[in-house]
DNA sequence: ATCAAAAATGCAAGCGCTTACATCGATAGA
DNA sequence: TCTATCGATGTAAGCGCTTGCATTTTTGAT
């Protein structure tokens, strides 16, 4: 007898306060459109109801959901950690929400994923590079979802992105590298398949050997996963290579990390006999030893650029500009010069 | 004129396909109650439009998201990601989408993330830790959204949980330390506030400790943040004690990864002046130098049941069951005897 | 061919909220 | 005192979907 156990509604508030559920939206969503005393009884009811919102009602009423999805490759190390959460407090304290999923690096789960997230009623995506299918975009426009891209800086693309470049700030290290006398170089990069950074960063170690007159086809390179044992594995077929590469240049620190590890396990010293380089300066870079030279991305930074230029396109109040992020190149221990034999 | 250029709903697709839009709905969702022609026809529909459901709308009509919500302390290092990508994949696999937030380890923060997911429809949530305000888990019943504790095992508590023994864990590990001959014990643990397992692993070491005769409250303890940065600066404090420990039993394996980093800085040599322990596997372990001898989680088989139960639970099929993860002692070249002199 | 039972489909009532518009007082200038 | 104005609140029409029930069609046994 009596009232039903399950969760109080606006419904339930209203009468509660003894108001029409308008005004208890109202209160809720604009409180300044609500005279103080009605307010306060309002909100007394709610406390006392244990009252949430309902999210998909709201969204449905409201056609917005404050919500702003992204698809990251992947959760599974800690490249994107670190720009995420920065996002995410950005975010939050814009009034937006973060959803999150992941693709594996598959383009086919990513279009799941967007779809998802648009379905839940996402206003706006953060997605990572600019590599993908126009259908996506075209799906994106016709619901009229707002996009950024990150990880990755374009002027030239549609889309407004808030990145670096990856090709510049991979030639910049390249060009370390060669002015310490390297002339044999490999790099591990990532599956460059459908991912733009990858393929920049690949661009930027050649430009840098051009430049530099060296041929950039006798780049040795070697495509992975972004994974731990998979550069450790790249690691070690390159180290049976005759003549053995001075330097290995990685796609990103995981993959460097794995490098290290495989050389550390085969007794190979670094940088001593040969130097190992990463991209992103995530932890992992200076934890391992030797630490790892590598690029440093501001991912915090761009982060938070990310979350306020997707938001002021969501409301409307941007047209979507693209951010470019300065990165820098941060030396550390795993690159000396080469050999002397060499 | 014409139709205007915006989503197409459930009934412009019915339109489409000449039905009704309880049979297009039918279709979608339980394809084997519409005839084959009829089906074909329709999903035809939906795929010339672009037809993707409106999320909001279906969890409200059929107050069900097939939504499972997670709220993890952290998405700053790897110690969740793994488990928690082996839940999402088996969640997938068991037809539900994950929603993930971090609260940072804060209790309140958590609390309103738990509203937001609830409020969002989760049909469940996955908790980490059993440690937190009764009135939570209220709320959580009071809303009908069943939950599951997970990376902490405890058949004592109300609740189910998928996860291990954290102190009989840390315990055998500390064992392990004391058999190798280490007396001067010293512990960097997470803050234990509110976290039951940073609390039970310092209780491990303690038992351990007692269990071989040793006066536990010799432990010296610090509590920090769960961050390379803070275990660097708790190990250095420890090492500034006179005497000092011969061993650093490390929360997990982050902070173990610090004290790593800042004996490397103070040419502290490990093992051989100071052994450190970490609490984990997660890959860092593996990847920094030496290599940390450490508790192995099954973090993969752990994400899985856990989602295997969580949705057994909220589709009725369990009442929730405790699942009790195995760990293991890895030893690796962290820990050695301590050196002669002490 | 006949009819009951089963299968396929349609109808329409919500799900809990927002918001345009209507209503009602109160305030203030004439 | 009267009316124009404005602020506070109420009324009710959806938002796009699911689903119980009603209706129509098909099936199969006679």
């Amino acid at each position: 007898m009596g009232k039903t156990r399950s969760a109080p509604t606006l419904n339930d508030v209203a009468k509660a306060a003894g108001v029409s559920t308008a005004t208890v939206s109202r209160c809720l969503n604009s409180p300044d459109r609500v005279i103080e005393t009605t307010r306060r009884r309002v909100l007394q009811a709610v406390e006392s109801l244990g009252y949430t919102p309902n999210f998909a009602a709201r969204v449905m009423a409201a056609r917005r959901s404050f919500t702003i999805g992204a698809i990251i490759p992947t959760m599974d190390n800690a490249i994107f950690a670190r720009g995420l959460q920065a996002f995410q407090d950005q975010l939050h304290e814009n009034g937006f929400t973060l959803l999150v999923s992941s693709s594996a690096y598959n383009p086919d789960a990513e279009r799941e994923q967007i779809r998802t997230l648009v379905a839940r009623g996402a206003d706006g995506l953060l997605l990572i590079g600019h590599a993908r299918d126009a259908e996506i975009y075209e799906y994106l426009d016709r619901h009229q979802v707002p996009s950024l891209v990150a990880w990755s800086y374009d002027p030239a693309a549609q889309r407004p992105s808030v990145g670096f470049r990856n090709a510049d700030a991979m030639c910049e290290l390249a060009r370390h590298v060669i002015s310490a006398g390297h002339r044999r170089i490999a790099m591990i990069s990532g599956m460059t398949q459908g991912n733009d950074r990858a393929q920049s960063r690949v661009k930027g170690v050649r430009q840098a050997m051009e430049a530099s007159g060296l041929d950039a086809a006798g780049l040795t390179l070697i495509e992975t996963a972004y994974e731990i044992d998979k550069g450790a594995e790249a690691f070690g077929r390159l180290m049976a290579l005759t003549p053995r590469p001075t330097v290995v240049m990685c796609g990103n620190d995981v993959l460097a990390a794995g490098a290290l590890r495989e050389a550390h396990r085969q007794g190979i010293q670094v940088p001593e006999q040969v130097s190992v380089t990463g991209f992103d300066d995530i932890e992992l870079a200076e934890i391992v030893s030797p630490a790892l030279t590598t690029v440093h991305v501001p991912h915090r930074e761009m982060g938070r650029k990310a979350a306020c230029e997707l938001t002021a396109i969501v409301e409307g109040k941007s047209e979507g500009r693209s951010i470019c992020i300065e990165t820098r190149v941060v030396t550390r221990h795993s690159l000396a010069k080469p050999p002397c034999q060499s």
